[in-house]
DNA sequence: CACTTGACCTGTCCGC
DNA sequence: TGCGGACAGGTCAAGT
């Protein structure tokens, strides 16, 4: 799934729903998925109650007043789907209605009930996810944490810093540029191909080949389509749903991702698809040249 | 060192 | 309908 939009979509709809909530119970069907000892969740996850929850990168962190924190990565496929049957019942009308009796599934990982029977699944069908139990104030000394980029939708986040950041890797393809974690965070490949579509940016082109301006407006871009997809709440390419099992809208409004054979919106041309940093790439062959 | 590739998993889709 | 292979939103370890 989840990209920065994604992720920011599950934080801002669990921000809503769970916090001020205790968890009385816990199930998990995987080490990987929850690698958490027993006796830490006897002693820091059972009767906690959540104090927030934040983001970072693609990392979403619910804070404990246990001073633990729940640090999870949703990798391709997790979700984080949250159900309260009483408001169901007394018809107030979730959208995750639909899933009452649906969850738990094959693909569910970990399911965490809080005192009012309300219920929060990570649903993860390829286990690349994980939820990961820890002291809230050593999640800054995880070795992803430490070497991630700056959030670019930050206020204080420039297009000069952009510029210093992708000057950094010279050498390297824009595309892997901007895949990379600890240049910027939260851009995965969706919005990758959509940013470099409207900055005009053709994916395999090298780093150093490219203008302070060109880099510029492709500060624009990431920004605007990051943007736009939190508006959208998110892409829904496969699995991705939000806190109550919603799907995203984004992929309707998307320029090139998934849409090879079909034409440019801005020149009518069709769209191609090819592999660029290891990835399904999709570009526009008249408006971004190599 | 900088950069690229394979592995982690399961499910789906496409061609034969 | 069945089967093999390619591919899928991310990140790390291992390779060049």
């Amino acid at each position: 799934m989840p990209e920065l939009p994604e992720v920011e979509t599950v934080k801002r709809g669990l921000s809503r729903l769970i916090v001020g909530k205790s968890i009385v119970d816990v199930i998990s069907d995987n080490p990987k998925s929850f690698p958490n000892s027993k006796q830490d969740v006897e002693s820091f996850l059972l009767e906690s109650s959540v104090l927030s929850v934040r983001r970072r990168a693609k990392v979403l962190i619910i804070d404990l007043s246990t001073k633990y924190s729940l640090v999870i990565h949703l990798k391709m496929t997790g979700q984080l789907v949250y159900i309260n049957y009483d408001d169901i019942r007394f018809g107030a009308g979730h959208p995750s209605d639909s899933l009452v009796g649906k969850l738990p599934d094959k693909s569910t990982r970990v399911e965490i009930t809080f005192s009012d029977k309300s219920k929060l699944f990570f649903n993860d069908q390829r286990k690349f996810g994980w939820m990961k139990l820890m002291p809230s104030d050593e999640i800054v000394n995880l070795p992803f944490m430490k070497k991630v980029g700056p959030e670019p939708l930050d206020q204080s986040f420039t297009s000069i810093d952009f510029i210093s950041r992708f000057r950094r890797r010279p050498g390297t393809s824009i595309k892997a540029a901007l895949l990379d974690q600890s240049v910027i965070a939260g851009v995965g490949n969706i919005y990758a191909d959509e940013s470099l579509w409207g900055a005009k940016i053709h994916p395999k082109r090298i780093v150093s080949g490219l203008s302070d301006s060109e880099l510029s407006i492709l500060y624009r871009e990431v920004r605007d389509v990051m943007n736009l997809s939190i508006e959208k709440g998110g892409s829904t390419n496969r699995n991705y749903v939000d806190a109550e099992g919603k799907k995203g809208s984004y992929m309707d409004f998307a320029r090139v991702f998934r849409r090879e054979g079909l034409d440019c919106p801005r020149c009518g041309e069709q769209i191609i698809k090819f592999k660029a940093a290891g990835r399904g790439t999709h570009v526009c062959p008249v408006c971004q040249v190599l």
